[in-house]
DNA sequence: AGTGTTTAGTAACGCGCGTTATCAGTCTAG
DNA sequence: CTAGACTGATAACGCGCGTTACTAAACACT
């Protein structure tokens, strides 16, 4: 049981040749002749002493980390919550392992230093980041290109020239309400995920308002609230609508919020899809055995976080992406929580 | 715009000094005299360059990645629907972040390398690492101590000298159908959250039959089932249980097996808690959204994660720990799944 | 014999930083 | 007036590796 680790070094002695040779035959560099004779011998010797390079030391020597990040714009609690998240991080890990590079998570909360993964990246602890669901507001993200700091947004923020991968909340939307509309619901309440300064949630509102417009149902500013993630700002915003308002259906703009107004609903003793009608949005994966199942829109997290990767990997590599934004497609998961209206 | 990132050496340029009392300032090292005005000087320089130190370049020299790992021993699938990901993830950010050390994500599926994870400590990307769920199975977790590499178990293993951070299984699934007992319940069903070779479905089968002894009740293996993680499972296990057996409650080890376990109840055309009274397990976000809220055992998932960082976190600046496994405690959170037994 | 050319391999530098040993100068005490 | 202690700072080494430039020998061709 060796105490230290072999260096290459190590290997070097072991095999009688200088370390150079052993960085070219361990890195199997092109271009430079050894015989298959001498690169067995290293590579024997490199077995038999369990080496495994230093990566840290290969980091500082190649100026890469081999390393991204994964950067949540949010606080430790909502992140608790994050519905997404495991899907995210299992879209990231497949393609990352393929390519031996690792996977670090940072959090930025609001109140924190607008630069801090910024550092990160001047610190060259990672290559490259992919930055989740950023605010608009958020000076950092104008500087990251600046810098030329490899970076891909999920859930991009408008004017900003970062590679972004996105659903097309907005045509979702639309799409998702029209399954309103078409089945005769003309008082349509909306509940939208987050607040007002995310993008996320101004399109899905627009949406919203597209298909509203489509069917000739005046836009009406009373019906509109938006929550904050969470299924308790749901039930509050349901709560104030069945107080404040009339209708027979609701586009809910997030499963987890809709959670919540679920359960307004269900303690004013009315139900779904009986009394008011829902169709949400992320299609997690309790949507499906929820009471009655929600039809919800299904977003492909998995793939987007696995295009956002490839993508971020190709701009390390030095490969600029083909288009600026990339959408990807969703999916109407229709299920139980509709029906016609009845007057 | 500087086209190439500040080094200790221009700082030292710009202030006057060598780059050894650059050193010594910015790192506060104690035992050392320099007046304050030269250390005013240093650190003026640095902000104005907008030195940040170069991280690879401090990990090298000190021997110490200042980063820790989370590993994940499943497939890729199972941790897109992990429930507990986005609550251990947040537990452990939030102890990191306080220690300035960083978060690296590494999965390791079975069929792979299963030395993996090792090679992650030897390569020195990190200083240690947190393994969850480990199988009881993994050949390489007996190495690691070997090799002296800090590590923490979530959810420890059996007849395994590292140390782990768990949740009370057995004490808890007791409690959770002490809670049926003492409403009167006689007959009482129990889904098990994984198959038999898991630990935790062990567990909790076994303060399953703890409780019945308590209350007097035989134990009946034909009230019992093994669902798989996932609410198809569950919907299965029920559905069989409905068909073939009767009782008036049931205790279902894991929340997102009991999703299932209510559908089936639900399309039976029976009713939670009328007909059926329903204890589960874990207390996942949604559990106290569901329709009718969940009794279900709280999990401190958090907790465990923040406990076993702060372990690690010991361990790894040399202090050992306390003991070697550390029990964390679980609570019966009651809500509106369950009632007294009517004939 | 003299001039390329290929083969097999190495010495040496650089990456950016922490840290130890050392030094020149000043102050104090005997 | 000098040995010793203190102050303020630095030169130089090491961390482990990638990589360039260079060498020494063997070989091929006029």
């Amino acid at each position: 049981m060796p105490k230290k680790r072999a260096t290459s070094q190590d290997v070097a002695n072991a095999a009688g040749v200088s370390r150079t040779t052993v960085s070219l035959v361990l890195n199997n560099v092109q271009g430079v002749n050894i015989p298959e004779s001498t690169r067995e011998r290293v590579r024997d010797a490199a077995r038999d002493l369990g080496y495994v390079p230093n990566a840290t030391a290969q980091a500082l020597a190649t100026q890469r980390a081999r390393a991204i990040g994964l950067i949540m714009t949010r606080s430790p609690e909502h992140i608790a919550s994050d519905v997404f998240l495991p899907q995210l991080i299992s879209g990231l890990l497949t393609v990352i392992k393929k390519r031996d590079f690792r996977l670090l998570i940072e959090i930025v909360d609001g109140n924190a230093d607008d630069r801090a993964y910024i550092k990160l990246a001047q610190a060259k602890h990672i290559d490259g980041m992919i930055i989740l669901t950023p605010r608009s507001t958020d000076e950092g993200i104008k500087k990251l290109d600046e810098m030329n700091i490899p970076a891909v947004l999920i859930g991009g923020i408008p004017e900003c020239r970062l590679t972004s991968v996105l659903a097309d909340d907005r045509a979702a939307s639309q799409q998702a309400v029209e399954h309103l509309t078409a089945q005769g619901h003309t008082e349509i309440a909306c509940i939208l995920n987050a607040r007002e300064i995310y993008p996320d949630a101004q399109n899905r509102l627009a949406g919203y308002q597209d298909a509203l417009k489509k069917a000739d149902i005046p836009y009406r500013d009373s019906l509109v609230r938006f929550a904050d993630f969470d299924p308790q700002s749901g039930q509050v915003a349901m709560e104030d609508l069945l107080k404040k308002e009339h209708f027979s259906a609701a586009f809910i703009a997030s499963d987890n919020v809709a959670m919540g107004a679920k359960r307004a609903i269900r303690e004013a003793n009315l139900h779904i899809p009986e009394d008011i009608s829902i169709v949400s949005f992320d299609d997690i994966p309790w949507a499906a055995y929820a009471d009655p199942p929600l039809t919800t829109v299904r977003i492909p997290a998995q793939e987007m976080a696995s295009k956002a990767c490839v993508l971020l990997l190709d701009m390390i590599h030095g490969k600029k992406p083909s288009r600026q934004t990339f959408y990807l497609k969703t999916e109407l998961v229709i299920r139980q929580s509709t029906q016609p209206y009845r007057p």
